[in-house]
DNA sequence: CTACAGCATTAGAGCGCTCCAACAAATAGA
DNA sequence: TCTATTTGTTGGAGCGCTCTAATGCTGTAG
């Protein structure tokens, strides 16, 4: 398991060690001749370089750290395959850490990070203090995904929350619904732009904004939806697919169709959404591209090309599945959103198929 | 940022590097004088050491690299969960890199990983041929997840995959049912256990076994199904969860009640399979604890504690939801399994309530 | 024959750290 | 008192590499 080193196949090429380091790095100033020679030793060698060795020696570093708060979420998955394309593409290696939502534990991470001395630092919604990421920006570059902030030192990519629940409510106004409540997310990171597009959205609509606080999961959706019960609007507005779903499952259980009764439409527009047992009408955020802009926004910084900030605020879209309808469904049933129709036939409502 | 380094706080703390060093690595044999005024020096200059400087100087790597095959599975996700949880434990730093499921691109991360000259690989699911895991592992030491191997050099955890089918027949069957399918991953990693165990499990219990040729997605699910319409079994065990939708999806269209005409049983109990929305029967794995075997079984080798390889298998479990019922479903109705008892309301069949 | 490019190649210093041997200073044993 | 032992501290070599400046080596011109 001991590796060679540079020595090893400089010794064997019968070159100098200087003149492997520079084939290693593809320099032009090299003889065909010796290329070759150093390059079959290396072969023979199974030589590859040191990359610690390499960035210390070089005093600059071709790692990019990356914190996700939470793994399990996909959204950011999409997000660092984003930045895992730019980065390859460019020569740089991803160093990844999790922060597991806790701000002690996103700390250390930030710390093990950062004791990489990697050229620049991707955070995905983080929920340390901004002072922490101020600390952070003052040793490397920083890039803020999904988190604003008002830092000068770090550039940020969001989506622009306001602009995605107004393509929602628009939909919801054009299917002919004038009940549409929002199930918010709380303190979550992005619920505050959303739920400030919701109301202005409403506004402008001339239509009465109902919020009803919730967060981001099935649960906190279900648990909203029964909150309502007896005073149903004909359409919801989830603050997240997770939420969305949950909002669907307690209609169906309490006898409301969706959408021949209730509309509904999630955010983020998760793999979930695309399932064809949910077939979720929601909005698209660009997640991949989230990525793309946030590696590009490092590395210029890395390279010198720019000093003063970016925000990326970047454009969701609406896509539309099978959730929404006109109020009364698309067969033109009483538009009145009163009581449930019916119970659910037997067991669990939302396998049932009908009779 | 330019950051300080160990000879800046040795200067500002008017002692040697060497000393700095020591209390950086909280030697015992540093006077408590000499240690609280390098400290001070440390925090006053905001130092904290240099990771690759101290691994090339120390010749001992305190990262360990994942390469994980698919990032938007959550499955993985857990699993490293598990990796974080001991790796933190024991202070080493999770270094990880992404392979896209083409052993092209897999290949060079783990390049990219080696290059790091890590104390251990762990390779989640890896598509690359043996070989190429065999040379890795001539480098340092690995660990296969969700992968079997027959290499001495390498660990492996994996779950007992024929066990855990097994415990889907044997529910199934315990229920009533007698024509059970199962749609099969195909070429996919862990299908050919999952395969072997469903026909051991048919053949004891004396029943023909039927195997569609599927794969892990829901599409391929709903379009197995499809194939079946016309002859449909009172039961079907699924490869994995999201090819359990697809099926429950394309039943439902098909105009069977779920579990009522048909039941389906899943594999891995991801969290969507958890969603209230679908609450699917599943098998379950312990993904957390693939994580810390893994990471634990890599640093008994990290340590020389070990030389011999190690194989885990792990007990799947099964997580009973409401996807499964006697055949006929609950409310004791003819057994025959025959054509579609009749067709989806209108719309969307997976939404629709009854009448 | 000397001069001077131009080029491929190399010696050597140094990146920030660890680790070993060496060393004072203090303590113990004779 | 002198020698051992212990304890705390330090200089210096070296990890595997990069980078600068210097080297040798052509070939062409004066």
């Amino acid at each position: 398991m001991a590796r060679p080193t540079m020595e090893d196949v400089a010794a064997r090429a019968g070159v100098s060690r200087a003149l492997v380091s520079l084939v290693m790095r593809g320099s032009p100033k090299v003889s065909d001749q010796r290329r070759a020679a150093v390059l079959k030793a290396a072969e023979e060698l199974g030589y590859s370089p040191h990359a610690m060795a390499r960035s210390l020696a070089s005093r600059t570093s071709h790692v990019l750290g990356v914190m996700v708060s939470d793994l399990h979420n996909a959204f950011f998955a999409e997000v660092v395959d984003g930045l895992d394309a730019v980065a390859t593409e460019q020569g740089f290696d991803l160093i990844i850490n999790t922060g597991g939502r806790s701000p002690a534990r996103e700390r250390r991470a930030l710390q093990s990070l950062l004791s990489f001395r990697p050229a620049g630092l991707v955070l995905l919604s983080p929920v340390v203090p901004s002072a922490d990421i101020g600390r952070a920006a003052d040793q490397t570059s920083v890039v803020l995904v999904a988190r604003s902030s008002r830092l000068a030192a770090v550039d940020t990519v969001n989506d622009d929350g306001e602009r995605g629940i107004t393509l929602a409510v628009d939909h919801l106004v054009s299917l002919g619904h004038k009940r549409i409540a929002h199930l918010d997310g709380g303190e979550g990171t992005q619920a505050a732009p959303r739920r400030r597009g919701y109301l202005a959205a409403m506004a402008s609509h001339g239509l009465v904004p109902q919020v009803v606080s919730s967060e981001y999961t099935d649960a906190a959706g279900a648990r909203a939806v029964q909150g309502l019960l007896g005073d149903m609007p004909t359409a919801i507005i989830s603050c997240n697919d997770f939420n969305a779903v949950g909002a669907i499952s307690a209609l169906e259980d309490a006898g409301y169709r969706v959408p021949e009764d209730v509309s509904v439409v999630g955010y983020d527009n998760t793999s979930l959404a695309a399932l064809r047992h949910i077939s979720l009408t929601t909005i698209d955020q660009p997640r991949n591209e989230f990525g793309r802009l946030a590696a590009e926004a490092l590395l210029q910084r890395v390279r010198g090309e720019r000093e003063e900030p970016v925000r990326h605020l970047l454009h969701p879209s609406l896509v539309v599945r099978s959730t929404t309808a006109c109020p009364g469904g698309r067969v033109g049933r009483s538009t009145s959103p009163a009581a449930p129709p019916n119970l659910p036939e037997a067991g669990r409502s939302n396998t049932g198929g009908t009779s």
